[in-house]
DNA sequence: TTGCTCCTCACGTCACGTGAGGTGGC
DNA sequence: TTGCTCCTCACGTCACGTGAGGTGGC
Protein backbone atom coordinates (compact mmCIF):
# COMPACT_ATOMS: atom_id res chain seq x y z
CA UNK A 1 0.00 0.00 0.00
CA UNK A 2 1.26 3.69 -0.70
CA UNK A 3 1.12 6.02 1.65
CA UNK A 4 0.07 8.21 -1.20
CA UNK A 5 -3.62 9.02 -2.47
CA UNK A 6 -5.18 5.95 -3.80
CA UNK A 7 -8.72 7.96 -4.63
CA UNK A 8 -9.98 8.49 -0.86
CA UNK A 9 -6.91 9.54 0.22
CA UNK A 10 -6.62 12.79 -1.42
CA UNK A 11 -6.61 15.91 1.29
CA UNK A 12 -7.98 19.11 0.71
CA UNK A 13 -7.18 22.74 1.94
CA UNK A 14 -9.41 25.04 2.87
CA UNK A 15 -9.67 27.16 0.15
CA UNK A 16 -10.35 24.29 -2.19
CA UNK A 17 -12.93 23.28 0.29
CA UNK A 18 -14.74 26.58 0.17
CA UNK A 19 -14.58 26.99 -3.63
CA UNK A 20 -16.23 23.07 -4.05
CA UNK A 21 -18.96 24.41 -1.49
CA UNK A 22 -19.40 28.05 -2.24
CA UNK A 23 -18.67 28.80 1.41
CA UNK A 24 -16.01 30.99 3.57
CA UNK A 25 -12.84 29.70 4.91
CA UNK A 26 -14.26 31.42 8.39
CA UNK A 27 -17.82 29.15 8.31
CA UNK A 28 -15.23 26.10 8.00
CA UNK A 29 -13.28 27.28 10.95
CA UNK A 30 -16.39 27.97 12.65
CA UNK A 31 -17.80 24.54 12.56
CA UNK A 32 -14.25 23.05 13.69
CA UNK A 33 -14.76 25.54 16.62
CA UNK A 34 -17.98 23.45 17.07
CA UNK A 35 -16.27 20.68 17.17
CA UNK A 36 -18.36 19.53 13.50
CA UNK A 37 -14.75 19.52 11.52
CA UNK A 38 -11.75 18.66 13.19
CA UNK A 39 -8.74 18.61 10.01
CA UNK A 40 -5.51 17.37 10.43
CA UNK A 41 -2.58 19.67 10.47
CA UNK A 42 0.75 20.51 8.97
CA UNK A 43 2.44 22.77 10.72
CA UNK A 44 -0.66 25.67 11.53
CA UNK A 45 -2.75 24.66 7.99
CA UNK A 46 -5.56 22.60 7.86
CA UNK A 47 -5.66 20.11 5.79
CA UNK A 48 -8.91 18.50 5.02
CA UNK A 49 -9.47 14.33 4.35
CA UNK A 50 -12.36 12.89 1.88
CA UNK A 51 -14.17 12.16 5.26
CA UNK A 52 -13.97 15.68 6.62
CA UNK A 53 -14.87 16.82 3.03
CA UNK A 54 -18.01 14.14 3.24
CA UNK A 55 -18.92 15.63 6.99
CA UNK A 56 -19.00 19.47 5.10
CA UNK A 57 -21.33 18.51 2.55
CA UNK A 58 -23.49 16.85 4.90
CA UNK A 59 -23.33 20.50 7.54
CA UNK A 60 -23.90 22.72 4.16
CA UNK A 61 -27.04 20.11 3.41
CA UNK A 62 -28.43 20.48 6.87
CA UNK A 63 -28.00 24.26 7.13
CA UNK A 64 -30.27 24.37 3.22
CA UNK A 65 -33.07 22.41 4.98
CA UNK A 66 -32.80 24.78 7.29
CA UNK A 67 -31.29 23.16 10.78
CA UNK A 68 -29.81 24.50 13.55
CA UNK A 69 -26.00 23.77 13.21
CA UNK A 70 -26.42 22.16 17.18
CA UNK A 71 -28.90 19.68 14.90
CA UNK A 72 -27.09 18.82 11.81
CA UNK A 73 -23.73 18.12 15.38
CA UNK A 74 -26.19 15.62 16.63
CA UNK A 75 -27.30 13.95 13.95
CA UNK A 76 -23.49 13.70 12.63
CA UNK A 77 -22.43 12.04 15.37
CA UNK A 78 -25.20 9.41 15.53
CA UNK A 79 -23.90 8.39 11.91
CA UNK A 80 -20.25 7.96 13.36
CA UNK A 81 -21.43 5.82 16.24
CA UNK A 82 -24.99 4.40 14.68
CA UNK A 83 -23.44 1.51 12.95
CA UNK A 84 -26.47 -0.05 11.73
CA UNK A 85 -28.02 3.27 11.31
CA UNK A 86 -31.16 1.95 12.87
CA UNK A 87 -30.95 4.71 15.46
CA UNK A 88 -29.87 7.36 13.30
CA UNK A 89 -32.60 6.30 10.38
CA UNK A 90 -35.22 6.81 12.75
CA UNK A 91 -33.95 9.96 14.68
CA UNK A 92 -33.31 11.61 11.22
CA UNK A 93 -36.44 10.62 9.84
CA UNK A 94 -38.66 11.81 12.94
CA UNK A 95 -36.70 15.17 12.54
CA UNK A 96 -36.77 15.03 8.30
CA UNK A 97 -40.50 15.18 8.72
CA UNK A 98 -40.46 17.86 11.20
CA UNK A 99 -38.76 19.63 9.11
CA UNK A 100 -41.18 19.23 6.28
CA UNK A 101 -43.92 20.75 8.36
CA UNK A 102 -42.00 23.72 9.36
CA UNK A 103 -40.42 24.53 6.39
CA UNK A 104 -43.57 24.63 4.75
CA UNK A 105 -45.34 27.01 7.67
CA UNK A 106 -42.32 29.57 6.38
CA UNK A 107 -43.07 29.51 2.59
CA UNK A 108 -46.73 30.35 3.49
CA UNK A 109 -45.40 32.86 5.27
CA UNK A 110 -43.59 33.97 2.11
CA UNK A 111 -46.93 33.87 0.48
CA UNK A 112 -48.78 35.87 2.50
CA UNK A 113 -45.94 38.71 2.61
CA UNK A 114 -45.64 38.18 -1.24
CA UNK A 115 -48.68 39.12 -1.66
CA UNK A 116 -49.32 41.68 1.31
CA UNK A 117 -46.29 43.72 -1.35
CA UNK A 118 -47.94 42.78 -4.63
CA UNK A 119 -50.99 44.77 -3.20
CA UNK A 120 -48.76 47.49 -1.56
CA UNK A 121 -47.11 47.71 -5.34
CA UNK A 122 -50.65 48.12 -6.96
CA UNK A 123 -51.82 51.06 -4.42
CA UNK A 124 -48.33 52.55 -5.06
CA UNK A 125 -48.36 52.71 -8.46
CA UNK A 126 -52.30 53.89 -8.54
CA UNK A 127 -51.00 56.63 -6.08
CA UNK A 128 -47.95 57.87 -8.02
CA UNK A 129 -50.73 57.51 -11.00
CA UNK A 130 -52.67 60.04 -9.74
CA UNK A 131 -50.19 61.82 -8.47
CA UNK A 132 -47.90 61.79 -11.32
CA UNK A 133 -48.06 63.68 -14.71
CA UNK A 134 -48.19 67.18 -13.70
CA UNK A 135 -47.73 67.38 -10.18
CA UNK A 136 -45.50 70.15 -8.93
CA UNK A 137 -43.19 68.30 -7.01
CA UNK A 138 -43.16 65.51 -9.99
CA UNK A 139 -39.56 64.45 -11.18
CA UNK A 140 -37.52 66.26 -13.76
CA UNK B 1 -61.27 70.36 23.30
CA UNK B 2 -60.97 68.28 25.74
CA UNK B 3 -57.80 66.99 26.88
CA UNK B 4 -59.55 63.41 27.36
CA UNK B 5 -59.74 60.85 24.30
CA UNK B 6 -61.51 61.62 21.29
CA UNK B 7 -60.87 58.21 20.02
CA UNK B 8 -57.50 59.28 18.32
CA UNK B 9 -56.24 60.23 21.80
CA UNK B 10 -56.09 56.98 23.43
CA UNK B 11 -53.15 55.74 25.13
CA UNK B 12 -51.76 52.20 25.35
CA UNK B 13 -49.51 50.64 28.17
CA UNK B 14 -46.95 48.81 26.74
CA UNK B 15 -49.09 45.50 27.53
CA UNK B 16 -51.43 45.93 25.87
CA UNK B 17 -49.53 46.64 22.95
CA UNK B 18 -47.86 43.39 22.97
CA UNK B 19 -50.97 42.03 23.20
CA UNK B 20 -52.67 43.29 20.64
CA UNK B 21 -49.96 42.78 18.39
CA UNK B 22 -48.45 39.15 19.78
CA UNK B 23 -44.75 40.94 20.62
CA UNK B 24 -42.93 41.36 23.44
CA UNK B 25 -42.04 44.05 25.88
CA UNK B 26 -38.36 43.74 24.75
CA UNK B 27 -39.19 44.22 21.76
CA UNK B 28 -40.82 47.42 21.74
CA UNK B 29 -38.19 48.87 24.21
CA UNK B 30 -35.57 47.52 21.27
CA UNK B 31 -37.38 49.41 18.56
CA UNK B 32 -37.81 51.93 20.37
CA UNK B 33 -33.72 52.29 21.63
CA UNK B 34 -33.52 51.92 17.42
CA UNK B 35 -35.27 55.54 17.47
CA UNK B 36 -38.42 53.74 15.94
CA UNK B 37 -40.79 54.73 18.65
CA UNK B 38 -40.61 57.65 20.74
CA UNK B 39 -43.44 56.89 23.72
CA UNK B 40 -44.43 59.75 26.10
CA UNK B 41 -43.52 58.83 29.84
CA UNK B 42 -45.23 59.09 32.88
CA UNK B 43 -42.52 58.73 35.44
CA UNK B 44 -40.87 55.97 33.90
CA UNK B 45 -43.28 54.05 32.27
CA UNK B 46 -44.34 54.09 28.80
CA UNK B 47 -47.09 55.83 27.55
CA UNK B 48 -47.86 55.00 23.73
CA UNK B 49 -50.20 57.13 21.78
CA UNK B 50 -52.50 55.98 18.57
CA UNK B 51 -49.55 57.30 16.31
CA UNK B 52 -46.85 55.15 17.71
CA UNK B 53 -49.23 52.63 17.17
CA UNK B 54 -49.48 52.94 13.94
CA UNK B 55 -45.94 53.02 13.66
CA UNK B 56 -45.49 50.06 15.32
CA UNK B 57 -47.92 48.68 13.10
CA UNK B 58 -46.04 49.46 9.94
CA UNK B 59 -42.64 47.79 11.67
CA UNK B 60 -44.37 44.95 12.48
CA UNK B 61 -45.52 44.87 8.94
CA UNK B 62 -42.37 45.61 7.43
CA UNK B 63 -41.08 42.69 9.50
CA UNK B 64 -43.20 40.20 7.80
CA UNK B 65 -42.31 41.19 4.30
CA UNK B 66 -38.94 40.38 5.55
CA UNK B 67 -37.29 44.25 5.57
CA UNK B 68 -34.45 44.67 8.23
CA UNK B 69 -35.23 47.44 11.12
CA UNK B 70 -32.71 49.89 9.23
CA UNK B 71 -34.78 49.96 6.15
CA UNK B 72 -38.24 49.91 7.93
CA UNK B 73 -36.64 53.09 9.84
CA UNK B 74 -36.28 54.91 7.13
CA UNK B 75 -39.80 54.19 5.30
CA UNK B 76 -41.22 55.51 8.33
CA UNK B 77 -38.86 58.81 8.24
CA UNK B 78 -39.94 59.57 4.40
CA UNK B 79 -43.52 58.91 5.43
CA UNK B 80 -42.96 61.67 8.57
CA UNK B 81 -41.41 64.06 6.46
CA UNK B 82 -43.08 63.37 2.81
CA UNK B 83 -46.18 65.17 3.01
CA UNK B 84 -47.47 64.72 -0.71
CA UNK B 85 -45.94 61.13 -0.32
CA UNK B 86 -44.69 61.18 -3.92
CA UNK B 87 -41.09 60.62 -3.11
CA UNK B 88 -42.39 58.14 -0.15
CA UNK B 89 -43.97 56.28 -2.78
CA UNK B 90 -41.71 55.97 -5.14
CA UNK B 91 -38.79 54.87 -2.59
CA UNK B 92 -41.47 52.21 -1.17
CA UNK B 93 -42.72 50.96 -4.51
CA UNK B 94 -38.91 50.40 -5.29
CA UNK B 95 -37.91 48.61 -2.56
CA UNK B 96 -41.26 46.17 -2.69
CA UNK B 97 -40.86 45.38 -5.55
CA UNK B 98 -37.02 44.32 -4.86
CA UNK B 99 -38.33 42.20 -1.75
CA UNK B 100 -40.62 40.72 -4.05
CA UNK B 101 -37.71 39.18 -5.68
CA UNK B 102 -36.19 38.64 -2.80
CA UNK B 103 -38.66 36.59 -1.13
CA UNK B 104 -39.36 34.59 -4.77
CA UNK B 105 -35.93 33.33 -4.55
CA UNK B 106 -36.18 32.05 -1.18
CA UNK B 107 -39.75 30.44 -1.42
CA UNK B 108 -37.73 28.45 -4.19
CA UNK B 109 -34.97 27.83 -1.78
CA UNK B 110 -37.61 26.22 0.46
CA UNK B 111 -39.30 24.11 -2.09
CA UNK B 112 -36.09 22.48 -3.39
CA UNK B 113 -35.15 22.09 0.68
CA UNK B 114 -38.63 20.61 1.38
CA UNK B 115 -37.73 18.08 -1.91
CA UNK B 116 -34.70 17.37 -0.40
CA UNK B 117 -35.95 16.24 2.69
CA UNK B 118 -39.17 14.51 1.19
CA UNK B 119 -36.40 12.28 -0.87
CA UNK B 120 -34.50 11.56 2.13
CA UNK B 121 -37.82 11.06 4.22
CA UNK B 122 -38.62 8.17 1.34
CA UNK B 123 -34.89 6.89 1.82
CA UNK B 124 -34.78 6.16 5.29
CA UNK B 125 -38.04 5.00 5.46
CA UNK B 126 -37.36 2.58 3.14
CA UNK B 127 -34.21 1.81 4.88
CA UNK B 128 -35.80 1.40 8.45
CA UNK B 129 -38.58 -1.23 6.11
CA UNK B 130 -35.40 -3.17 5.48
CA UNK B 131 -33.65 -3.22 8.39
CA UNK B 132 -37.07 -3.60 10.51
CA UNK B 133 -39.32 -6.19 10.97
CA UNK B 134 -36.60 -8.94 12.67
CA UNK B 135 -33.56 -7.04 13.12
CA UNK B 136 -31.75 -7.61 16.29
CA UNK B 137 -31.72 -4.41 17.54
CA UNK B 138 -35.19 -3.00 16.12
CA UNK B 139 -37.24 -1.64 19.17
CA UNK B 140 -39.63 -3.46 21.38
C1' DT C 1 -47.15 42.87 53.37
C1' DT C 2 -48.15 40.61 49.00
C1' DG C 3 -48.78 40.93 43.87
C1' DC C 4 -48.76 42.94 39.71
C1' DT C 5 -46.69 45.54 36.03
C1' DC C 6 -43.41 48.40 34.92
C1' DC C 7 -38.39 49.71 34.66
C1' DT C 8 -32.96 49.68 33.58
C1' DC C 9 -28.69 47.51 32.76
C1' DA C 10 -26.09 44.01 30.66
C1' DC C 11 -24.74 39.56 29.16
C1' DG C 12 -26.24 35.62 25.99
C1' DT C 13 -27.70 33.71 21.39
C1' DC C 14 -26.97 32.38 16.42
C1' DA C 15 -23.85 31.95 12.44
C1' DC C 16 -20.74 33.84 10.95
C1' DG C 17 -18.24 38.85 8.79
C1' DT C 18 -14.47 41.63 9.22
C1' DG C 19 -10.40 43.66 10.22
C1' DA C 20 -5.73 43.54 12.74
C1' DG C 21 -1.46 41.60 12.92
C1' DG C 22 1.57 37.81 11.86
C1' DT C 23 3.72 33.37 9.58
C1' DG C 24 5.51 30.08 5.77
C1' DG C 25 7.07 28.66 1.38
C1' DC C 26 7.56 29.63 -3.56
C1' DT D 1 11.86 41.54 -1.55
C1' DT D 2 7.15 40.85 -3.21
C1' DG D 3 2.87 37.97 -3.30
C1' DC D 4 0.06 34.49 -2.06
C1' DT D 5 -2.38 31.68 1.19
C1' DC D 6 -2.69 30.39 5.46
C1' DC D 7 -3.18 31.43 10.52
C1' DT D 8 -5.06 33.32 15.39
C1' DC D 9 -7.47 36.50 18.19
C1' DA D 10 -11.27 39.34 19.02
C1' DC D 11 -14.79 42.64 18.27
C1' DG D 12 -19.05 43.56 15.29
C1' DT D 13 -23.71 42.27 13.40
C1' DC D 14 -28.81 41.31 13.73
C1' DA D 15 -33.02 41.17 16.52
C1' DC D 16 -34.02 40.38 20.21
C1' DG D 17 -34.17 36.60 24.89
C1' DT D 18 -33.23 36.30 29.48
C1' DG D 19 -32.13 36.99 33.96
C1' DA D 20 -30.73 40.29 37.89
C1' DG D 21 -32.15 43.72 40.76
C1' DG D 22 -35.25 47.47 41.75
C1' DT D 23 -39.57 50.79 41.71
C1' DG D 24 -44.66 52.35 41.98
C1' DG D 25 -49.42 52.10 42.97
C1' DC D 26 -53.45 49.29 44.17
Amino acid sequence: MSVEPSRAGRTFTIRQLCEEFGCTARALRFYEGKGMLAPARQGLNRIYSHRDRGRLRLILRGKRMGLPLSEIHELLELREVDHTGLHQAARSLHRFQQQIVTLQAQRQDIDFAIADLEEAVARLEQHLANLGPNHPESPQ
